[in-house]
DNA sequence: GAGTAGATCGGCT
DNA sequence: GCCGATCTACTCG
């Protein structure tokens, strides 16, 4: 794939700005030989130096969040309620725990598996809106934690150009208990997009 | 359509 | 033991 996003991109300081620059970015995946993916729509930003609802917050290192503090340019996949898997990207440089979290994507690659996968055959915002159906929807698994994004199972290539105008934002989702975080403005969704999870 | 309870288990206190 | 960066199903209207 020569489309890759390079390490360049993911190994910067900055991960809200990294966040809004991966709005129209190409997120594939390949299990089983199965191609799947599709154009992200909405991001979310989590730093764990500054960051109350981040995960890592603050610098903390645990088994769990030891991936994040590893150079840019992996996936951090951790298991939510029990029941969902949740695919960030990682971002900064070693011993920074930066992360963005994909929230929705409007799939164009491989749809009937992830009709398939999915359990639906409307091709609509419950297909990939939303962190837990995009994962499922293009079978996103716990195994591939700290899957580098240069590999053959999961990357991210080069999309359109977004305009400024398209690009909406506001505070994050399930993290009004985390603090003084809780407020941040740092959720971008492309204005108006039938796939993101929610258009407010 | 809107609102809410329940599922279900790894990570951390 | 408690709780979570969520979703689905089920209720009520």
């Amino acid at each position: 794939m020569d489309n890759y996003l390079p390490k360049s991109f993911y190994q910067r300081a900055g991960v809200v700005q990294i966040a809004r620059e991966l709005l129209g970015k190409q997120l594939f995946t390949l299990v089983d030989g199965q191609r799947t993916g599709g154009t992200i729509v909405e991001v979310e930003a989590y730093c764990g130096a500054s960051d109350s609802a981040c995960h890592a917050f603050p610098n903390k290192k645990t088994a769990r969040t030891e991936v994040m503090y590893q150079p840019g340019g992996i996936a951090y996949v951790y298991l939510i309620y029990g029941r969902y898997n949740m695919f960030n990207v990682v971002t900064n440089t070693a011993g920074s725990a930066d992360a963005v979290l994909i929230r929705a994507i409007e799939p164009h690659t491989g749809l009937e598996l992830i009709k398939r996968r999915r359990g639906q055959n409307m091709v609509d915002q419950r297909l990939t809106g939303g962190p837990a159906r995009l994962a499922q929807a293009l079978g996103i698994e716990l195994a591939m934690n700290a899957f580098s994004l240069h590999g053959d199972s999961i990357w991210i290539e080069q999309g359109m150009p977004v305009a400024t105008k398209d690009v909406a934002v506001s505070g994050r989702i399930g993290v009004e208990n985390a603090g003084s975080g809780a407020l941040l403005p740092w959720r971008f969704f492309l204005s108006g997009n039938p796939f993101v999870s929610r258009l407010k």
